[in-house]
DNA sequence: TTATAAATTTGTAATGAGTTCAAATATGAA
DNA sequence: TTCATATTTGAACTCATTACAAATTTATAA
């Protein structure tokens, strides 16, 4: 079950134009984008889109855990079209929000020292390969 | 070496009275406080504080390693005073952010897939112990 | 001490992500 | 068609955080 609209049908969320059109764009880039991109991206094909159908429609795939938000820039939230969990690394030079496939021990449960879990967010902050490699090239 | 000021001083700060008072609050209570409830709080003693001091402290703790600033909740930045790294749980009902203490095989890494690791964030959100036994009440 | 420079604090104004809300539009059933 | 319901829109608003320049404090040196 790949399919965009079936998704959000199953889901209970009525596949509208502007809901279908933001998902295939988290579906299309997986780059982590904030609500701007997602309005500023969908606005060149929907034009009268507007900011408020963007948010609105991303706490309606929240809600439903189709989509999930990262609080992690500490500016602004971006968002995750969530198939497996994962972990993420944070670049503070670029910017860029990196999926990390890793083993982690506490991905899956449920329950900790007594308080329900619902979600499970790792991710590391620092300097991303690319960013590394530049800085030794301007180096030498 | 538990003497705020000489924490402050080994790090290059200058301990001026605003500083160690939010030092000390952070200190004091590890309840994980936004800007606005240290300024609120800071304000009964020092009534002529201003919210941008508090700004500007915070920063100075974080970029010299003393604080470390949680994007959690996803409206405002909790601080924590850093001792040992340690995982944090977020409770969407009470809002209240908890220290866990468990073991993490990532919590030491310095590198990973290529990318130089500053930071290490492992939370988990849900319904903490408190709000749970409160609503087996409710239901009995 | 006094003068001068540097660091710190303050308060106001600005920024910008995200929310509120009522009006407009689209959809779906009878 | 008619009516009710769901969705979208856009403008106004909220609120955490930042920018910045003036005021104050602190440190330094003559």
């Amino acid at each position: 079950m790949k399919n965009l609209k079936d998704i959000l049908e199953y889901a209970g969320i009525k596949p509208t134009i502007e809901r279908l059109s933001i998902l295939r764009y988290l579906d299309s880039k997986h780059d982590h984008p904030t609500a701007a991109m997602i309005f500023n991206e969908i606005e060149t094909k929907i034009p009268t889109i507007s900011k408020t159908t963007v948010y609105n429609s991303l706490k309606l795939f929240i809600d439903n855990g189709i989509v999930t938000p990262l609080y992690i820039t500490g500016s602004e939230v971006r968002y995750d079209f969530a198939t497996k969990p994962h972990h993420h690394f944070f670049c503070e030079k670029c910017g860029k929000i990196y999926d990390l496939i890793i083993d982690c021990p506490y991905m899956k449960k449920t329950k900790i020292q007594g308080h329900q879990i619902k979600q499970r967010h790792g991710y590391f902050r620092g300097i991303c390969k690319n960013c590394l490699e530049k800085e030794e090239k301007a180096q030498s």
